[in-house]
DNA sequence: TAAACGTGGCG
DNA sequence: TCGCCAAGTTT
């Protein structure tokens, strides 16, 4: 009943067209971790445009995909895609590898990621435990109103049970099906129970759907912290065409001493070169002259 | 294990 | 307006 439904109501997005390489599957991967589908669409197309394959995007600067990284977020995980991508390029044969524990090695792959890449690139039997099957999970299986604090083996041993046997791509496909039912019908707020084709075998139905009654998610704010101030000093970087003067960073923040430490912070995660005394870029930026 | 890590849309 | 939340990973 699942996997019905997601055949007549799946999301057309551009990275689950049938062309789409293991490669297409990994970037929107790592673009979808934390960020929302509507955002990542444009950006994906414009990348596999752009480094179709892990040695296209190896053979660029750092401070290129960054860039084209824009406004995401988290721009680490662009610089781990870069890295992976090197690898891939140097240790895989320009291959994505196909084994868990090879995809688990590369930078900015963890248990999620690894095996989207195995479902949704290879099509093999591969549980995915993201924010949406937790929730599913929490509510179908353990009648809970919503997920709590993470339970990481419980849940993956949870969704392991789920898969159907047969084929493996018709598990692959059941991973699929199980995500989009939490992102489109099994909401974090308002689910649609009118719809969903697992209503009459979930548990929190069957309960009367309780309220959600776990310990609340912290609360994490935005305006004025280091995030914040990180996200304004690389803005200016990326604005830019080249280096820019300390002058230019100075601009974008007006707390001295909270400047400085993010902007040393940016340094030591690599997201940030400085060229000499007084000039910063991206990393692998070419060009010298800082410019006001 | 908890905290850090960007950004923006929505109710 | 503002809190919540979004296909997580790393340390």
């Amino acid at each position: 009943m699942l996997i019905p439904w997601f055949d007549a109501h799946a999301r057309d997005l551009p990275w689950r067209r049938p062309d789409t390489t293991p490669w297409g599957v990994l970037v929107s991967e790592f673009m979808l971790q934390q960020t929302p589908v509507g955002r990542v669409a444009p950006v994906w197309a414009e990348w596999l445009a752009r480094w179709p394959t892990p040695s296209a995007m190896a053979a660029a600067p750092q401070a290129d995909v960054l860039r084209a990284w824009g406004k995401l977020g988290y721009p680490r995980r662009a610089l781990r895609l870069h890295a992976a991508a090197t690898e891939i390029a140097t240790a895989h044969g320009d291959r994505v590898p196909s084994e868990l524990d090879e995809l688990l090695a590369l930078p900015g792959v963890g248990a999620y990621t690894a095996r989207a890449v195995l479902a949704f690139g290879y099509h093999r039997r591969a549980a995915v435990v993201d924010t949406n099957v937790r929730r599913v999970i929490a509510r179908a299986v353990h009648g809970a109103g919503d997920a709590g604090p993470a339970r990481t083996s419980a849940d993956l041993a949870d969704a392991e049970r789920l898969l159907p046997d047969g084929p493996q791509s018709r598990a692959a496909r059941y991973s699929a099906a199980l995500m989009e039912l939490g992102a489109v019908l099994c909401t974090a707020s308002r689910p649609r129970c009118a719809g969903c084709p697992v209503h009459a075998d979930c548990a929190w139905v069957g309960a009367g759907r309780p309220e959600y009654t776990g310990p609340a998610r912290p609360t994490q704010r935005y305006a004025g912290t280091d995030r914040q101030v990180r996200g304004r000093l690389l803005d200016v970087l990326r604005g830019a065409p080249g280096p820019v003067p300390r002058s230019a960073l100075d601009a974008a923040w007006s707390d001295a001493a909270q400047r400085d430490r993010c902007l040393l912070s940016l340094l030591d995660d690599g997201l940030v070169e400085q060229l000499d005394g007084t000039s910063f870029a991206l990393p692998g930026e070419r060009g010298t002259e800082a410019r006001t």
